[in-house]
DNA sequence: TTGCCATCTGCGACCTGTTCGCAACTGAGT
DNA sequence: ACTCAGTTGCGAACAGGTCGCAGATGGCAA
Protein backbone atom coordinates (compact mmCIF):
# COMPACT_ATOMS: atom_id res chain seq x y z
CA UNK A 1 0.00 0.00 0.00
CA UNK A 2 2.95 2.47 1.38
CA UNK A 3 4.72 1.57 -1.58
CA UNK A 4 2.14 1.58 -4.26
CA UNK A 5 1.13 5.03 -2.85
CA UNK A 6 4.83 6.43 -3.46
CA UNK A 7 5.01 4.78 -6.88
CA UNK A 8 2.43 6.21 -8.20
CA UNK A 9 3.05 9.40 -6.22
CA UNK A 10 6.70 9.23 -8.30
CA UNK A 11 5.29 8.31 -11.51
CA UNK A 12 2.87 11.69 -11.29
CA UNK A 13 6.14 14.11 -10.31
CA UNK A 14 8.27 12.50 -13.20
CA UNK A 15 5.68 13.49 -15.03
CA UNK A 16 4.74 16.76 -13.87
CA UNK A 17 8.71 17.29 -14.19
CA UNK A 18 8.67 16.18 -17.81
CA UNK A 19 5.48 18.78 -18.35
CA UNK A 20 8.11 21.82 -17.74
CA UNK A 21 10.99 20.20 -19.47
CA UNK A 22 12.48 19.05 -16.16
CA UNK A 23 14.03 15.64 -15.51
CA UNK A 24 13.71 12.96 -13.30
CA UNK A 25 17.32 12.43 -11.65
CA UNK A 26 18.02 9.99 -8.74
CA UNK A 27 18.85 13.04 -6.67
CA UNK A 28 15.51 14.86 -7.17
CA UNK A 29 13.46 11.14 -6.38
CA UNK A 30 15.49 10.75 -3.75
CA UNK A 31 14.47 14.37 -2.05
CA UNK A 32 10.88 14.10 -2.86
CA UNK A 33 10.71 10.47 -1.74
CA UNK A 34 11.99 11.94 1.78
CA UNK A 35 9.83 15.07 2.41
CA UNK A 36 6.90 12.26 1.46
CA UNK A 37 8.10 9.81 3.61
CA UNK A 38 9.27 12.43 6.50
CA UNK A 39 5.53 13.78 6.63
CA UNK A 40 6.93 16.53 9.01
CA UNK A 41 8.35 20.03 7.93
CA UNK A 42 12.34 19.34 7.32
CA UNK A 43 14.84 22.08 6.72
CA UNK A 44 17.12 21.79 3.74
CA UNK A 45 20.27 20.53 5.59
CA UNK A 46 17.76 17.63 7.32
CA UNK A 47 16.48 17.45 3.91
CA UNK A 48 20.33 16.13 2.87
CA UNK A 49 20.93 14.71 6.17
CA UNK A 50 17.80 12.10 5.40
CA UNK A 51 19.13 12.02 1.79
CA UNK A 52 22.57 11.43 1.69
CA UNK A 53 21.57 8.32 3.34
CA UNK A 54 20.65 6.98 0.09
CA UNK A 55 23.12 9.10 -1.83
CA UNK A 56 26.17 10.11 0.05
CA UNK A 57 27.66 12.48 -2.35
CA UNK A 58 24.48 14.73 -2.61
CA UNK A 59 25.27 18.31 -2.30
CA UNK A 60 23.16 21.29 -0.40
CA UNK A 61 23.13 23.12 -3.54
CA UNK A 62 21.37 20.41 -5.08
CA UNK A 63 18.92 20.10 -2.74
CA UNK A 64 18.17 23.72 -2.30
CA UNK A 65 17.97 23.61 -6.67
CA UNK A 66 15.24 20.45 -6.07
CA UNK A 67 13.20 22.22 -3.42
CA UNK A 68 12.64 24.96 -5.73
CA UNK A 69 11.45 23.28 -8.48
CA UNK A 70 9.26 21.12 -6.69
CA UNK A 71 8.05 24.10 -4.89
CA UNK A 72 7.09 25.67 -8.07
CA UNK A 73 5.83 22.24 -9.60
CA UNK A 74 3.00 22.74 -6.39
CA UNK A 75 4.79 19.83 -5.12
CA UNK A 76 6.30 20.53 -1.43
CA UNK A 77 5.21 23.98 0.42
CA UNK A 78 7.55 25.86 1.86
CA UNK A 79 6.95 27.34 5.15
CA UNK A 80 8.45 29.78 7.86
CA UNK A 81 7.27 28.98 11.49
CA UNK A 82 7.77 32.02 12.95
CA UNK A 83 11.15 31.95 12.17
CA UNK A 84 11.18 30.41 15.83
CA UNK A 85 14.75 29.15 15.05
CA UNK A 86 16.65 31.72 12.96
CA UNK A 87 15.69 32.46 9.15
CA UNK A 88 15.62 29.49 7.80
CA UNK A 89 12.60 27.53 5.85
CA UNK A 90 10.75 24.61 5.98
CA UNK A 91 9.25 22.09 3.32
CA UNK A 92 6.44 19.10 3.52
CA UNK A 93 5.02 17.56 0.79
CA UNK A 94 1.65 19.33 0.27
CA UNK A 95 -1.10 16.76 1.05
CA UNK A 96 -4.75 17.23 -0.27
CA UNK A 97 -6.27 18.37 2.52
CA UNK A 98 -4.27 22.03 3.54
CA UNK A 99 -3.45 22.71 6.77
CA UNK A 100 -2.29 25.61 9.16
CA UNK A 101 0.85 25.06 11.24
CA UNK A 102 0.20 26.95 14.78
CA UNK A 103 3.82 27.51 16.30
CA UNK A 104 4.58 27.89 20.12
CA UNK A 105 7.08 30.64 20.72
CA UNK A 106 7.55 29.32 24.08
CA UNK A 107 8.37 25.81 23.44
CA UNK A 108 8.26 25.94 19.66
CA UNK A 109 6.54 22.84 18.96
CA UNK A 110 4.54 23.04 15.67
CA UNK A 111 0.70 22.15 15.80
CA UNK A 112 -0.78 21.04 12.41
CA UNK A 113 -4.43 22.19 12.21
CA UNK A 114 -7.15 21.55 9.59
CA UNK A 115 -10.49 23.66 9.41
CA UNK A 116 -13.02 23.65 6.69
CA UNK A 117 -13.39 27.00 7.01
CA UNK A 118 -9.96 27.29 5.72
CA UNK A 119 -10.83 25.91 2.48
CA UNK A 120 -13.90 28.39 2.33
CA UNK A 121 -11.72 30.81 3.55
CA UNK A 122 -9.24 30.39 0.39
CA UNK A 123 -12.93 29.91 -2.06
CA UNK A 124 -14.00 32.81 -1.03
CA UNK A 125 -11.10 34.71 -1.88
CA UNK A 126 -10.44 33.16 -5.32
CA UNK A 127 -14.40 33.60 -6.25
CA UNK A 128 -14.70 37.10 -5.29
CA UNK A 129 -10.96 38.34 -6.67
CA UNK A 130 -10.98 36.12 -9.82
CA UNK A 131 -7.54 35.49 -8.62
CA UNK A 132 -5.09 31.77 -9.51
CA UNK A 133 -4.17 30.63 -6.24
CA UNK A 134 -1.50 28.18 -6.17
CA UNK A 135 -0.18 29.02 -2.25
CA UNK A 136 -1.88 29.80 0.55
CA UNK A 137 0.26 29.17 4.27
CA UNK A 138 -1.77 29.95 7.38
CA UNK A 139 1.06 30.81 9.81
CA UNK A 140 0.23 30.86 13.33
CA UNK A 141 2.47 32.09 16.72
CA UNK A 142 1.54 32.54 20.10
CA UNK A 143 1.70 30.14 23.30
CA UNK A 144 0.05 26.80 23.49
CA UNK A 145 -1.69 25.80 25.75
CA UNK A 146 0.82 24.42 28.49
CA UNK A 147 2.65 27.34 27.69
CA UNK A 148 -0.42 29.40 28.48
CA UNK A 149 -0.60 28.03 31.96
CA UNK A 150 3.34 28.06 32.37
CA UNK A 151 3.39 32.13 31.77
CA UNK A 152 0.62 32.74 33.89
CA UNK A 153 2.02 31.25 36.62
CA UNK A 154 5.82 32.76 35.72
CA UNK A 155 3.86 36.23 35.72
CA UNK A 156 2.16 35.76 39.24
CA UNK A 157 5.91 35.26 40.46
CA UNK A 158 7.03 38.21 39.01
CA UNK A 159 4.17 39.84 40.08
CA UNK A 160 4.71 38.83 43.12
CA UNK A 161 8.20 39.53 43.66
CA UNK A 162 8.20 43.04 42.31
CA UNK B 1 -6.68 64.73 12.97
CA UNK B 2 -3.63 62.54 11.60
CA UNK B 3 -1.35 64.27 14.09
CA UNK B 4 -3.78 63.69 16.97
CA UNK B 5 -3.77 59.99 15.90
CA UNK B 6 -0.04 59.56 15.93
CA UNK B 7 0.46 61.25 19.03
CA UNK B 8 -2.13 58.66 20.84
CA UNK B 9 -0.38 55.99 19.61
CA UNK B 10 3.25 57.59 20.21
CA UNK B 11 1.96 57.83 23.55
CA UNK B 12 0.76 53.85 23.48
CA UNK B 13 3.71 52.93 22.04
CA UNK B 14 5.92 54.39 24.96
CA UNK B 15 3.83 53.16 27.59
CA UNK B 16 4.29 49.58 25.61
CA UNK B 17 7.88 50.10 25.46
CA UNK B 18 8.23 50.89 28.80
CA UNK B 19 6.36 48.03 30.31
CA UNK B 20 9.10 46.06 28.76
CA UNK B 21 11.89 47.43 30.28
CA UNK B 22 12.72 49.53 26.70
CA UNK B 23 13.02 52.79 26.51
CA UNK B 24 11.40 55.41 23.78
CA UNK B 25 14.32 56.59 21.92
CA UNK B 26 14.16 59.15 18.76
CA UNK B 27 15.30 56.41 16.47
CA UNK B 28 12.27 53.81 17.60
CA UNK B 29 10.36 56.34 17.35
CA UNK B 30 10.74 57.76 14.01
CA UNK B 31 10.80 54.18 12.43
CA UNK B 32 7.66 53.53 14.70
CA UNK B 33 6.27 56.69 12.94
CA UNK B 34 7.40 55.72 8.94
CA UNK B 35 5.84 52.34 9.34
CA UNK B 36 2.37 53.82 11.00
CA UNK B 37 2.59 56.44 7.52
CA UNK B 38 3.69 54.32 5.27
CA UNK B 39 0.38 52.20 5.72
CA UNK B 40 1.60 49.64 3.06
CA UNK B 41 4.83 46.93 3.97
CA UNK B 42 8.58 48.20 3.60
CA UNK B 43 11.68 46.02 3.98
CA UNK B 44 13.98 47.10 5.95
CA UNK B 45 16.20 48.98 4.28
CA UNK B 46 13.12 51.07 2.89
CA UNK B 47 12.05 51.80 6.13
CA UNK B 48 15.76 53.08 6.78
CA UNK B 49 16.00 55.05 3.47
CA UNK B 50 12.49 57.39 4.99
CA UNK B 51 13.34 57.49 8.40
CA UNK B 52 16.59 58.75 7.15
CA UNK B 53 15.29 61.39 5.92
CA UNK B 54 14.46 63.14 9.72
CA UNK B 55 17.39 61.18 11.18
CA UNK B 56 20.46 61.12 8.67
CA UNK B 57 22.55 58.86 10.96
CA UNK B 58 20.82 55.80 11.59
CA UNK B 59 22.45 52.72 10.90
CA UNK B 60 20.79 49.69 9.14
CA UNK B 61 21.23 47.82 12.51
CA UNK B 62 19.64 49.97 14.14
CA UNK B 63 16.43 49.65 11.84
CA UNK B 64 16.71 45.95 12.62
CA UNK B 65 16.72 45.79 15.75
CA UNK B 66 13.80 48.38 16.71
CA UNK B 67 11.90 46.09 14.11
CA UNK B 68 12.39 43.47 16.56
CA UNK B 69 11.52 45.04 19.17
CA UNK B 70 7.98 46.40 17.30
CA UNK B 71 7.39 42.85 16.42
CA UNK B 72 7.38 41.58 19.94
CA UNK B 73 5.65 43.96 21.38
CA UNK B 74 2.71 43.50 18.39
CA UNK B 75 2.86 46.96 17.36
CA UNK B 76 4.25 45.60 13.70
CA UNK B 77 3.59 42.58 11.89
CA UNK B 78 6.34 40.80 9.52
CA UNK B 79 5.87 39.53 6.18
CA UNK B 80 7.11 37.30 3.58
CA UNK B 81 4.67 38.11 0.64
CA UNK B 82 6.09 34.88 -0.81
CA UNK B 83 9.54 35.95 -1.44
CA UNK B 84 8.75 37.11 -4.93
CA UNK B 85 12.27 39.10 -4.49
CA UNK B 86 14.82 38.08 -2.65
CA UNK B 87 14.83 36.40 0.94
CA UNK B 88 13.88 39.73 3.08
CA UNK B 89 10.99 40.40 5.09
CA UNK B 90 8.79 43.22 5.49
CA UNK B 91 7.22 45.02 7.84
CA UNK B 92 4.06 46.51 8.63
CA UNK B 93 1.68 48.91 11.25
CA UNK B 94 -0.78 46.52 12.82
CA UNK B 95 -4.56 47.81 12.29
CA UNK B 96 -7.40 47.04 14.35
CA UNK B 97 -8.41 44.43 11.15
CA UNK B 98 -6.10 41.78 10.80
CA UNK B 99 -5.52 41.31 6.41
CA UNK B 100 -4.59 38.20 4.19
CA UNK B 101 -1.98 39.05 1.68
CA UNK B 102 -2.29 37.89 -1.76
CA UNK B 103 1.38 38.20 -3.92
CA UNK B 104 0.89 38.01 -7.79
CA UNK B 105 3.72 35.49 -8.80
CA UNK B 106 4.02 37.17 -12.15
CA UNK B 107 3.35 41.48 -11.96
CA UNK B 108 4.43 40.68 -7.88
CA UNK B 109 1.71 43.12 -7.08
CA UNK B 110 0.26 42.83 -3.37
CA UNK B 111 -3.32 42.73 -2.47
CA UNK B 112 -4.46 43.22 0.94
CA UNK B 113 -7.71 41.36 1.72
CA UNK B 114 -9.94 41.71 4.43
CA UNK B 115 -12.54 38.83 5.48
CA UNK B 116 -14.33 38.39 8.47
CA UNK B 117 -13.90 34.52 7.66
CA UNK B 118 -10.54 35.03 9.16
CA UNK B 119 -11.42 36.33 12.30
CA UNK B 120 -13.91 33.63 12.34
CA UNK B 121 -11.15 31.18 11.52
CA UNK B 122 -8.74 32.46 14.04
CA UNK B 123 -11.57 32.83 17.27
CA UNK B 124 -12.28 29.08 16.53
CA UNK B 125 -8.64 27.54 16.65
CA UNK B 126 -7.78 29.29 19.73
CA UNK B 127 -10.86 28.52 20.94
CA UNK B 128 -10.92 24.60 19.79
CA UNK B 129 -6.95 24.67 20.65
CA UNK B 130 -6.62 26.91 24.28
CA UNK B 131 -3.70 28.45 21.99
CA UNK B 132 -2.49 32.01 22.89
CA UNK B 133 -2.50 33.72 19.43
CA UNK B 134 -0.38 36.52 19.10
CA UNK B 135 0.30 36.62 15.43
CA UNK B 136 -1.34 35.36 12.11
CA UNK B 137 -0.23 35.37 8.54
CA UNK B 138 -2.29 34.34 6.06
CA UNK B 139 -0.11 35.04 2.81
CA UNK B 140 -1.39 33.67 -0.41
CA UNK B 141 0.44 33.23 -3.39
CA UNK B 142 -0.75 32.51 -7.58
CA UNK B 143 -1.59 34.84 -10.19
CA UNK B 144 -3.93 38.04 -10.00
CA UNK B 145 -6.64 38.42 -12.14
CA UNK B 146 -4.76 40.09 -14.92
CA UNK B 147 -2.35 37.93 -14.98
CA UNK B 148 -4.25 35.06 -15.29
CA UNK B 149 -6.02 36.17 -18.24
CA UNK B 150 -2.14 37.32 -19.54
CA UNK B 151 -1.00 33.55 -18.82
CA UNK B 152 -3.98 31.91 -20.70
CA UNK B 153 -3.15 33.86 -23.58
CA UNK B 154 0.10 32.75 -23.74
CA UNK B 155 -0.16 29.18 -22.83
CA UNK B 156 -2.32 29.35 -25.87
CA UNK B 157 0.66 31.00 -28.17
CA UNK B 158 2.55 28.54 -26.49
CA UNK B 159 0.44 25.53 -27.80
CA UNK B 160 -0.16 26.93 -30.98
CA UNK B 161 3.66 27.26 -31.75
CA UNK B 162 4.19 23.85 -30.00
C1' DT C 1 21.77 -0.10 -28.02
C1' DT C 2 24.16 3.38 -28.87
C1' DG C 3 24.85 8.25 -29.53
C1' DC C 4 23.58 12.66 -28.55
C1' DC C 5 22.88 16.83 -26.15
C1' DA C 6 20.07 19.58 -23.11
C1' DT C 7 19.66 19.24 -18.49
C1' DC C 8 21.59 18.38 -14.21
C1' DT C 9 25.14 17.79 -10.48
C1' DG C 10 29.11 18.63 -7.23
C1' DC C 11 32.00 22.00 -5.94
C1' DG C 12 33.69 26.16 -4.01
C1' DA C 13 33.28 30.98 -4.22
C1' DC C 14 30.07 34.36 -3.59
C1' DC C 15 26.06 37.22 -2.21
C1' DT C 16 22.30 39.07 0.63
C1' DG C 17 19.97 39.77 4.69
C1' DT C 18 20.65 39.92 9.38
C1' DT C 19 23.17 39.82 13.87
C1' DC C 20 26.93 40.79 17.05
C1' DG C 21 30.55 42.99 20.13
C1' DC C 22 32.06 47.05 21.66
C1' DA C 23 32.89 51.87 23.03
C1' DA C 24 30.42 56.03 23.19
C1' DC C 25 25.93 58.09 23.99
C1' DT C 26 21.31 59.12 25.96
C1' DG C 27 16.48 58.66 28.08
C1' DA C 28 14.29 59.13 32.09
C1' DG C 29 14.06 58.40 37.22
C1' DT C 30 15.84 60.91 41.44
C1' DA D 1 22.00 68.12 37.12
C1' DC D 2 23.46 63.17 38.04
C1' DT D 3 23.34 58.57 37.17
C1' DC D 4 23.37 54.36 34.78
C1' DA D 5 20.82 50.75 32.34
C1' DG D 6 19.50 50.62 27.96
C1' DT D 7 20.64 52.18 23.27
C1' DT D 8 23.23 53.50 19.22
C1' DG D 9 26.64 53.56 15.25
C1' DC D 10 30.06 51.04 13.44
C1' DG D 11 32.38 47.39 11.10
C1' DA D 12 33.17 42.69 11.21
C1' DA D 13 30.97 38.38 11.31
C1' DC D 14 27.41 35.02 10.40
C1' DA D 15 23.69 32.12 8.28
C1' DG D 16 21.12 30.76 4.66
C1' DG D 17 20.91 30.45 0.08
C1' DT D 18 22.69 31.13 -4.93
C1' DC D 19 25.85 30.96 -8.90
C1' DG D 20 29.23 29.67 -12.57
C1' DC D 21 31.54 26.14 -14.30
C1' DA D 22 33.33 21.64 -15.92
C1' DG D 23 32.06 17.06 -15.98
C1' DA D 24 28.18 13.61 -15.59
C1' DT D 25 23.58 11.76 -16.95
C1' DG D 26 18.57 11.23 -18.31
C1' DG D 27 15.94 9.96 -21.89
C1' DC D 28 14.80 10.52 -26.80
C1' DA D 29 15.96 9.19 -31.79
C1' DA D 30 17.79 6.10 -34.82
Amino acid sequence: MVLAKHLSQRRSVTTQLREHGLRMTRQRRVIADVLQQAGEHLDAPEVLRRARLQLPGLHLATVYRALESLKKLGIIDELDLMHVNGHGHYYEARTSKDHMHFTCQRCRTVFEIQDPLFETLKGQIVSRHGFTLRVARLELGGYCEKCTAKAKVEGKKQAASA
